[in-house]
DNA sequence: CTTGACTCTGGAGTTAAGTCCAGAGTGTAT
DNA sequence: ATACACTCTGGACTTAACTCCAGAGTCAAG
């Protein structure tokens, strides 16, 4: 592995002091977080991912917060958001100081809403557990909701 | 509205009593379960609705328990399912008799997945309540999972 | 007895979210 | 120095889940 692929400099808070950084590549990126490579390019194609720094030779050099930005990513898709809903949780925390009302609004909101699939959830995990508990009864209701 | 599209006859239990059942169009039963009615069709082929009787002229004649189970089908989507795992939810009710065992293992499943999603769910709105109270310091922290 | 709204069918088109490909360059190990 | 694995790009392909279309039949209303 070249020399700039394996590190990166980065000045560091108050003092210029130089820091060590480790670098992925988009193959490694992929297998840490457990998505395909090409999935990656898509991201970063919506929007998803901020564009990473290259190497000279054109390799994107993701840090390892990368990481958890995509394993949050698909860890929401399972719990049932879309990309672009994803995006705009995401873009919550990084929003220009201005608009902070604003965030709070939709912060709030989100809450709302996630409160929500909460709840349905545990609706549907009741129904679940009614008809494990008496499953040998005709118990083919009919409801779930 | 012609006779056979607004009644049917169904045999009722003990007695072979006759009632009246309120019987819908696809039209009629996309508009009061808030689906496109080729949605409708499209569940028919994929196995998510079971195919209903037609009438003379062959339109399908839906019953008003149809409304609850595309919303039910709904719901579930918005909570992150496939027509495929909701299809396996659904069945998990109409089992026949033989294998009761079985059924209560995959509910159980089910219920634990269900319990899965919604701790992470609470996770997700831990991160937006502390987000929202804390937001005018520099709280751009960078984990949300 | 015709008009307008609905239904039927098979099949084509769309959108979101990937996933793959070819052709060219890069990096390292033998 | 060459084989092998990886990366780059733009663009084509795939899958799930719809959604629409054309052409033909059906229905209640005027």
């Amino acid at each position: 592995m070249p020399l700039d692929l394996a590190l990166a400099y980065k000045g560091y808070h108050l003092f210029s002091e130089v820091i060590l950084m480790k670098r992925l590549t988009r193959g490694q990126l992929a297998k840490q977080s457990g998505v395909n490579s090409a999935t990656i390019r898509y991201y970063e194609k919506i929007g998803l991912l901020p564009e990473p720094p290259r190497s000279n030779a054109g390799y994107r050099l993701f840090s390892n917060k990368s990481i958890n930005r995509i394993r949050f990513i698909k860890q929401s898709q399972e719990l049932g958001f879309s990309l672009r809903e994803i995006k705009e949780l995401l873009d919550l925390r990084v929003t220009p100081e201005a608009t902070t009302s604003d965030v709070r609004q939709r912060a709030t909101e989100k809450i709302a809403d996630i409160g929500d699939k909460i709840k349905r959830l545990r609706g549907m995990k009741n129904s679940l557990e009614i008809l494990v508990e008496s499953c040998c009864n005709e118990a083919s209701a009919s409801e779930c909701p």
